[in-house]
DNA sequence: AAACAAGCTTACTAATAGTAAGGTTTATTC
DNA sequence: GAATAAACCTTACTATTAGTAAGCTTGTTT
């Protein structure tokens, strides 16, 4: 049995269905400053400033782009805050669900280095 | 303590130095189609066609480009495979250490259904 | 009431990805 | 042994995505 194979075994699933789940998965998470925002919004809910100043380098368009898709796909809640027009971003179960992906990647990081950003 | 502070520290490392390598690294695997390539390579030593073949909808321009990013990251290596002019790509150390990363995923996806492709 | 901050949106440019074709070297087939 | 095909790229071009900068609206502070 092939190495990938018995991954997705572990994983409870089998065929291509699993991979294409993983596909898709992977793709969505792997959007640009995607991984970021959710590793941010594990520390519990915040506003969306307080994502902005956290998150160095980022845009208000892509900030508002990311946190719309990740409610669309079920990873976060938008709420309103009471006493204002202020807003608040949340991840749902499914988000906090990720916490054992961004801390193996915090290990890993750990253990191997970090992937310097220039290009070849 | 924040506990995205809780995650850095039990990765064993402090302030914004470990999380400059976190972002770099997860932007670097969260490229497009790296995940899926690194899935792939988790098997065992794969020559280019063979990817090809597996990875469903890639292009060679952008396999290539990733195989590429992928040696001068230090995640793989390409061998040229004696007798024929054919070539193999095999993940280092470092690579093969991303099986955890990848497992957690596809755990997320067993627990959590995937994401669909589709845009807001 | 003027000025400022939060939370977006819009318009435009730059970078990255997708598509399609072709090129070169090796293996295979007639 | 010439023709064909397959492996492994590369190049040129289009389409999508990201980055930059400005502005707009509602609400808050002074």
């Amino acid at each position: 049995m092939k190495k990938t194979e018995e991954l997705i075994q572990s994983a409870g699933q089998a065929g291509s269905g699993a991979c294409d789940s993983f596909h898709a998965t992977i793709e969505f998470i792997g959007k640009r400053w995607m991984g970021i925002i959710i590793y941010h919004l594990l520390d519990g809910p915040k506003r969306y400033h307080e994502l902005a100043a956290e998150i160095d380098g980022i845009s208000d368009r892509l900030l508002t782009e990311r946190l719309k898709e990740l409610e669309a796909h079920g990873f976060a809640v938008k709420r309103a805050v009471p006493a204002g027009r202020k807003v608040e971003y949340e991840l749902t179960d499914k988000g906090y669900a990720f916490e054992p992906v961004i801390r193996s990647i915090l290990t890993w990081v750990k253990q191997n280095g970090s992937c310097t950003k220039d290009r070849t």
